[in-house]
DNA sequence: AAGATATATGAACAATGATTCAGCTTCGGA
DNA sequence: TCCGAAGCTGAATCATTGTTCATATATCTT
């Protein structure tokens, strides 16, 4: 495993024809895929390689490092989660605390579970990794949102915003890692939601200076991607990208 | 980093004399201090060795492995913690879910604000070990220990007192533990005690079934050790034993 | 169709690190 | 004081992995 990399994070040189486009896509997602299936600590660059059905040399002439590798698949990891998050405040603003006590747990089991696998290998490899100021800045996003969310509430108001804001998501978001990481039992999932929705909303109230009220709301995702296919990851993006 | 490794987990041989002892202890230690000063990446064998102010075969003499080398130093940090816990528990038996609830916060966050970083480095070295028994027991033993207490609760009683206590401590040492990874600010430490102390108490309020009231306690604890000098760890350790 | 540019290859190189072992030192007891 | 056992040493071995580069192939442009 290498060290922490300062600077030069980014790509080496930008892809300019489709394949090479293609080529990058299998090689971020062969990173996963190799991390899932082997484990960080044998996520070498020829595996790497390998896995997408590319050489060494092709990753190398996108990615200065294999820490740099290793970064650009964290960045695109944690934008997703952020970008549900944001979407799920958005949809959620001016409602009731109540609903939206729930509509943020449901909004956090959404995000963190849909490849919550993903989710912890990737927590472990950023270990020697600069990645402090890539998380401040996730975090600002979902922080922010979810500030302004509360802010929003029909039917309250809070003292220490900010503060509530962060104790709230730290409970919310560890609860979730915390579950997971010990193979979530499946009947778990539906235990935690309507517990952590009754923490959060019972914490909300308990902080809360309150007013009058409505009612609440739903949704659901789901995605995954079968990493048992032996086909070239390239070839699969290559077709993928053929269908345009 | 080496891959995980199933069996052979315990020691190679038994320390007989005390000169041996030191050596093992020297040895664990440097391996925390190797950990918080050089990062997961760096941790090599020959590093570990030479802060214990030893030579990597006499490590290779009382660990089969690098990885039962971890293994060994994960078991003694939750050891720790754990017991921290049970003790506090046995403390609280019987007293008010608002006392309990803050007293359950306080220890946990006294257990995991002690040497923080050390749950934080080994966290990430676990990664490619064996921990799932070892983790399974150590949350065995917290979670028991807790429902035991809540089970004493002098004004309340729970229905699903399993589940209660699992998202409870979910929570909190997910929230603990989210909060430390961001560098924690002193000063967010205050305002973080008081905010889960609210939340816990709102939220064992919202799920119990209640009766009548008494009032609350406090304790504290610290210890550290110095991990800047120069002095081997070998030499620090004999000189310890000698006293005795 | 041909040159120019972009992409891909993979053996070779250099660095690092886990692990061993044959010989040395220290200890404890008789 | 002396001997066997326990403990310690560290250069040598063996395996792995990150990274480069000279060469080959594909794609685009005109």
């Amino acid at each position: 495993m290498t060290v922490a990399s300062p600077q030069n994070l980014k790509p080496r040189k930008t892809p300019r024809q489709a394949r090479a486009e293609a080529t990058v896509d299998a090689i971020l997602e062969a990173t996963i895929q190799v991390l899932l299936s082997e484990g960080a600590g044998r996520l070498t660059t020829t595996r790497v390689a390998a896995r997408a059905g590319v050489s060494v040399g092709t990753m190398y002439q996108y990615f200065p490092h294999k820490a740099a590798l290793l970064y650009a698949v964290l960045k695109q990891h944690l934008d997703t989660i952020a970008e549900a998050v944001e979407a799920a405040c958005a949809r959620l603003r001016g409602e009731a605390i109540a609903t939206i006590g729930e509509g943020l747990v449901l909004a956090y089991l959404d995000a963190k579970t849909v490849r919550i696998d993903v989710s912890r290998a990737l927590y472990l490899v950023s270990a020697d990794l600069d990645t402090a100021e890539l998380l401040e800045g996730i975090w600002k996003r979902i922080h922010g949102a979810t500030t302004a969310l509360l802010a929003s509430a029909a039917d309250a108001e809070f003292d220490d915003l900010s503060v509530v804001t962060f104790t709230l998501l730290a409970a919310m978001s560890g609860a979730i890692r915390t579950v997971f990481e010990r193979g979530a039992a499946p009947s778990m999932l539906q235990d935690l939601r309507m517990q952590l929705t009754t923490m959060c909303r019972a914490y909300l109230e308990a902080v809360a200076i309150t007013r009058p009220t409505p009612l609440a709301k739903h949704r659901k995702v789901a995605v995954l991607m079968d990493q048992r296919s032996s086909q070239s990851l390239v070839e699969k993006f290559t077709e993928v990208r053929r269908q345009f």
